[in-house]
RNA sequence: GCCCCGGUAGCUCAGCUGGAUAGAGCAGCCGCCUCCUAAGCGGCAGGUCGGACGUUCGAAUCGUCUCCGGGGCACCA
């Protein structure tokens, strides 16, 4: 219907350009957008606002020219200029009648525009270090990605879904030897296990199924580890044991407990991912662009372009001349090539895959990656302007009034399996998303425990119940759900509760779009809200299962329309539609 | 110190690519089940949109400054 009425203000401008009463270079990008007050019409445009000034002539002065100009339409009921020089459009029962028709017929599809079609899509999203088991914070990344991907692909856009796994460098030489020395600790050593290795119980997990498996082949005594270790600080005095225990085990051995580790770990998130109904076309593993040559073959690039530099037995990357803050290094002095290495290569690696558009969600706490991300791809000669990096802010965890503290480190933290359990996938889900995703968000652990009916979750669900169960009555009463949705068998629908339903049921596809293009699934959530809200008020109002045949099938064929579009809403966000609750 | 994000009703948040009287949920108060699920509906009350200045016919929305809260500024990942 939007897409009509700007064809038809097209075509009027267009004759009034023709005509010599407007210039054609003052034509603006003007607003069509539904009107907040029902006094206003269904839609309202302000673009005789917008020629005011360039045509130096009053706003309803113009308004009036364009409405004049305006194609007959079997849409439109009345034109009026309204306030300071809006153009309302009034439309006939016939322009939102037949959306029961269209969303009947299109069945899921209802909702599914086209501004995405011929464009291809990389979302990366989560992508977790297989450090532990996902926390509450990655459950957000999780909802936001999913439901984005679910989102884009309805707008039109390919989209293929993306993991990069994390499965090399420091962090996880650390978890490997944390499960090494709870291995020793289960084969009777005793020691000060250091702080800052890791902490979890999962670590002692890993560590039992070593020890099950090779007894005590993997034994060395402590004190061959710890001894003359420099212990200036904490985390030098960890690398020190890194190497003591690559030493000591030999590359097999090590290699095998940090192969256990990390698949035991990745294998956790995966699982429990596909569990909150998330899902990945592909898993990237940072692991693979060192054995495939990426990392070394970027840098080559780099060097030959001349971005790189030697200073301090290390290579520094110079992103300060393309707008990062500090230059950054990327081959250590000890020979080794930083996290921000993996990532050039692969970034480089997804440009070279042919995607229109890449788009990586990132937790807040990423943000000082983003300038030299960035830097790196025009270094690369790539168009960073295709790059999207969402940061998605934390989610503060609330007991109560008790703020809980998180780290992984330490193991201190809840996880998103317990969330999980506790919540409801549905509810878990629906909270996440309805909070944009730079919005800071607290989660209240008592509240959305409590599984009380506060939850707006359950409330749309709700609706969708009701509406089954109205059909399940029907049925038991013999009345069959057979639907005619003709413009002609509808035209009963003429309470307000009924016209409300069917303006909130043609903006669905305007909902999708929008949320489509500003990366906004919280607009869905927010949409089903107010549907399944319309639809509550008339469910309390009116009845269905009437006598008069006319009207409870018109009824009958509306609600089967609101059943349809809230079902594929909660779909889009993840979440599910019960036939009963 | 520099950089991001936020500051809207008692609480949690929409609205922010400028538009016509600022919205919802929860909490509070008052009503509604001989009737298709009351996990529902209706009503009342509640806000100088953190503050100041500016741009504009028009600012919660844009700009500058400022105050408060969160996060980031590693040869960590």
């Amino acid at each position: 219907m939007k897409h009509h009425l700007h064809a038809l203000l097209d075509r009027a401008m267009g004759a009034l350009e023709n005509g010599g009463q407007l210039a054609a270079t003052e034509r603006p990008s003007y607003q069509l957008d539904r009107s907040r007050q029902k006094g206003h019409g269904d839609f309202a445009c302000n673009i005789a606002m917008m020629l005011a000034a360039t045509a130096k002539r009053p706003p309803r002065e113009i308004a009036q020219l364009i409405v004049d100009m305006l194609p007959a339409s079997k849409f439109i009921d009345k034109v009026e200029i309204a306030g300071p020089g809006f153009i309302n459009f009034y439309l006939t029962p016939q322009a939102y009648l037949g959306t029961v028709a269209t969303i009947l017929r299109a069945g899921s599809d209802y909702g599914c525009t086209n501004i995405g079609v011929g464009k291809k899509v990389l979302l990366e999203y989560v992508s977790a270090n297989p450090t532990g088991p996902l926390h509450v914070g990655h459950g957000r990344g999780a909802a936001y990605g999913d439901a984005l991907a679910r989102v884009l692909k309805a707008a039109g856009y390919k989209v293929d879904r993306e993991y990069y796994v994390n499965d090399a460098g420091r962090q996880m030489d650390i978890i490997a030897t944390s499960v090494w020395l709870r291995y020793l600790d289960l084969c009777g050593e005793s020691f000060d296990y250091p702080a800052n290795a890791y902490q979890g119980d999962y670590i002692w997990d890993i560590a039992a199924t070593v020890h099950r498996e090779k007894r005590g082949r993997l034994f060395h005594g402590v004190e061959n580890i710890f001894s003359n270790l420099n212990s200036d600080n904490p985390e030098t005095y960890l690398d020190g044991i890194i190497a003591r225990s690559k030493q000591l085990l030999g590359d097999g051995n090590y290699c095998m407990i940090f192969d256990l580790a990390t698949d035991t770990l990745l294998e956790n998130i995966r699982q429990d991912l596909k569990e909150f109904g998330v899902e990945y076309d592909r898993w990237f593993s940072e692991r693979s662009l060192i054995t495939s040559g990426a990392i070394n073959k970027a840098i080559v690039l780099l060097k030959k372009k001349g971005h790189l530099y030697e200073e301090g037995g290390a290579w520094w990357f110079n992103t300060t001349a393309l707008g990062d803050e500090k230059d950054r290094v990327v081959v250590r002095d000890n020979g080794s090539t930083t996290y921000f290495a993996s990532d050039i290569a692969y970034h480089l690696e997804k440009f070279g895959r042919g995607y229109d558009q890449l788009i990586n969600i990132w937790g807040a706490d990423h943000h000082g990656y983003v300038a030299r991300v960035k830097a790196a791809i025009q270094a690369m000669g790539q168009n960073d302007g295709a790059l999207d990096i969402l940061l998605v802010q934390f989610a503060v965890l609330y007991r109560g009034k008790e703020k809980v503290p998180m780290s992984t480190r330490s193991g201190e933290f809840v996880t998103l399996r317990e969330l999980r359990k506790e919540v409801g996938n549905d509810a878990a889900r629906f909270f996440y998303v309805s909070r944009k995703c730079e919005q800071h968000m607290d989660f209240d652990l008592e509240l959305a425990k409590s599984q009380s009916s506060d939850n707006p979750v359950y409330y749309v669900q709700y609706a969708h119940a009701r509406i089954m169960s109205v059909y399940r009555q029907m049925q038991d009463k013999g009345l069959g759900p057979k639907v005619d949705a003709s413009t002609t068998a509808l035209k009963v629908l003429t309470e307000t509760h009924e016209q409300d339903l069917l303006t909130a049921l043609s903006r669905f596809p305007e909902v999708v779009e929008q949320a489509a293009r500003n990366h906004e699934p919280h607009q869905i959530a927010y949409y089903l809200r107010d549907l399944a809200n319309g639809f509550h008020t008339y469910y309390n109002a009116h009845q269905f299962i009437v006598k008069d045949k006319a009207t409870r099938n018109a009824r009958l064929a509306l609600i089967a329309a609101v059943k349809q579009v809230i079902s594929t809403g909660l779909n889009l966000i993840g979440v599910s539609a019960p036939d009963s609750m």
